[in-house]
DNA sequence: CTGTTAGCGCCTTCAC
DNA sequence: GTGAAGGCGCTAACAG
């Protein structure tokens, strides 16, 4: 056993060359480990006097708790996994930020599973919650897994608290953190609308994805509202990427009956899709009005400024960890949250001339 | 004992209430425990029949060995932690999913540290490190932490391996993964002077960060290799963040003698000065050439497309966890790589009219 | 308020 | 090739 070789040998000087674990503690205090657990648990139920001596002993040792000996004994981890599709995209970096914070004060670390489309990753990480190397799990995927019924034999596990994040999941019985996108887009749309266009144009998430599905309901609302009749052939599709705006631009440059005005569904993709049409000598806004969604930092310094719905994304990832905390303490957790949005008026909307 | 309460209870149809332990496993294939860890450890020490039982018996029963009584035992947690500045930023996203890529690959999980600028989070990482909740660290921060020297008493811990990525620690035994920042700057500045630029202001990062001093450098030397005297009125402080790009455009912009070119150390200020500049009606790179440093996804679909200085951040990623790995698998691990640089040249600048 | 005791689930000698 | 047994470090139940 070389760890435990190493470990054993003498320690030189003052610094230790192995860990000091409670017993070593409980010897110096002159007390049980039972005590040593108490007075880091429960201090109050300790005498002052051996509490006191219990902490001198810490401090003289640097003893720090084995965490995976807690955790086999109490079967807490105070880890929390964070499923996302896509750690490169700038929308989750804020987000995630505060999740970590809130988890943070909270003593709880934050586990990251990008996702990165692979399904392979997705089983991994549901073996992760499967397993119980975490307390719980944040997700921001969409969709559940580890929680299959297909009676395979490979069975479902105990199963841990979750919380739905952005995406919410549809006939999940867990708290879901969001936005209201539909009321969001309709918002938008209407804005667009009341600034005379009629030809909006609608550039589109991936297909399958909840975000994308709300905010086209509220793209159809906007446009009933105003009274405008929806056109299938204005509705451009993507997939929340500043590549497929580059894409999209390139669709719209080559129109002959163009829209006056886009409402594209992310800020990236309506940074990529003023880029490629700014370089086709079609300028914005006064040629076409562009709108985007979600209020990424880069939305204000884009050329010309973004208008978009801004989200609150750390408020966001705070609400999410704050549920899911409450969950896995116990507590009455709320069943679902709804942030308010709001509608971030810049340069790249115009009215219609 | 609550859970075990729970843990006890009958289990209904083919749904076990409670997760599948070695024991059960081994009850199944009517083999000993020992047997059944072999089977998982060095399949090829066990008979190829008994395998075969434990193997049937861990898909039927779902068995997943539980990594807290694992970690308990070998000491080893498959767990790595990552250490950065500041989560929200950009530049990081893609570094991250480099490195999480790699790690799973490898089987580690990666645990996120935000500093977030506080130490209080920094000494809470630290004790990370020494409570053994993870194998190994990547530091993106530049600094070594819970190696203090203090004597007093709050002990070093055993300390596990490290990685430095990007901010190279000066003094630190590691290895050391980055690209050559002095080369890079120097670079750019000569491309700048090459255009016929002489009064080329340098926007900084924050003085105390490594990349920047090193970036400094490359600026000076690259000045030097012009023939074109230092000018310190021409330095620009600046953090790296969008926010300060526009506050030194807001400082340009009031200047009655200006730079021709300036030369922003990352991309984010680059984009935030361009977009102050462009308000003001100060033309790029008409009326000054722009340059930037990282070729975030941002900077080719700026307005105008920013000349930059390209880093490979997903390669960074992977060369920081495949050294960290060979570090935990005791295999050799290269001392120090540097990743190469590209000039990105773009449409922000132009030779000097 | 405190100590003793018994595992948490696994891996790994050691003996066969 | 296989099983029995001990212990990784901690906490919780139970006495006292």
């Amino acid at each position: 056993m070389d760890e435990a070789g190493q470990a054993d040998r003498a320690e030189q000087g003052d610094r230790p060359l192995r860990v000091a674990r409670i017993q070593d503690v409980a010897k110096l205090a002159e007390v049980s480990t039972a005590t040593v657990s108490r007075a880091l648990a429960s201090p109050e139920r300790v005498s002052p006097e051996a509490r006191a001596r219990v902490f001198e002993a810490i401090a003289k040792t640097g003893y720090v708790p084995n965490p995976a000996a807690r955790t086999l004994r109490s079967q807490k981890t105070y880890m929390v996994l964070v499923v996302l599709p896509d750690l490169a995209n700038t929308f989750f970096s804020r987000i995630l930020r505060g999740i970590e914070e809130t988890l943070f004060e909270a003593g709880y670390g934050m586990i990251i599973g990008d996702l990165d489309g692979s399904p392979e990753k997705e089983a991994h990480f549901s073996a992760f919650t499967g397993a119980g190397r975490v307390d719980g799990a944040i997700l921001l995927n969409g969709h559940l897994f580890g929680q299959r019924r297909d009676g395979s034999g490979q069975a479902a596990r105990l199963s841990i608290p979750l919380v739905a994040l952005c995406e919410a999941i549809p006939g999940a019985d867990i708290p879901q953190i969001e936005i209201d996108n539909r009321e969001a887009a309709r918002r938008m749309t209407e804005h667009l609308a009341s600034l005379g266009h009629s030809r909006i144009a609608y550039l589109s998430g991936p297909p399958e994805n909840v975000l994308e599905r709300e905010r086209f309901k509220g793209y159809q609302d906007g446009l009933e509202a105003a009274g405008i009749a929806f056109d299938p052939s204005l509705v451009i599709p993507g997939d929340f990427t500043i590549g497929s705006g580059v894409t999209a631009g390139q669709d719209l440059v080559a129109r002959a009956k163009r829209p006056t005005a886009v409402f594209c569904t992310s800020d990236e993709m309506a940074i990529g899709l003023m880029r490629t049409l700014l370089s086709a000598g079609i300028r914005v806004p006064e040629d076409m009005s562009v709108a985007g969604f979600d209020d990424i930092e880069f939305a204000a310094v884009a050329e010309p400024a973004l208008t978009t719905i801004h989200q609150p994304r750390r408020e966001l990832g705070q609400a999410a960890a704050s549920a899911l905390i409450d969950l896995l303490q116990g507590r009455p957790s709320p069943r679902s949250i709804r942030l308010d949005t709001e509608l971030v008026i810049r340069d790249s909307v115009a009215p219609l001339r």
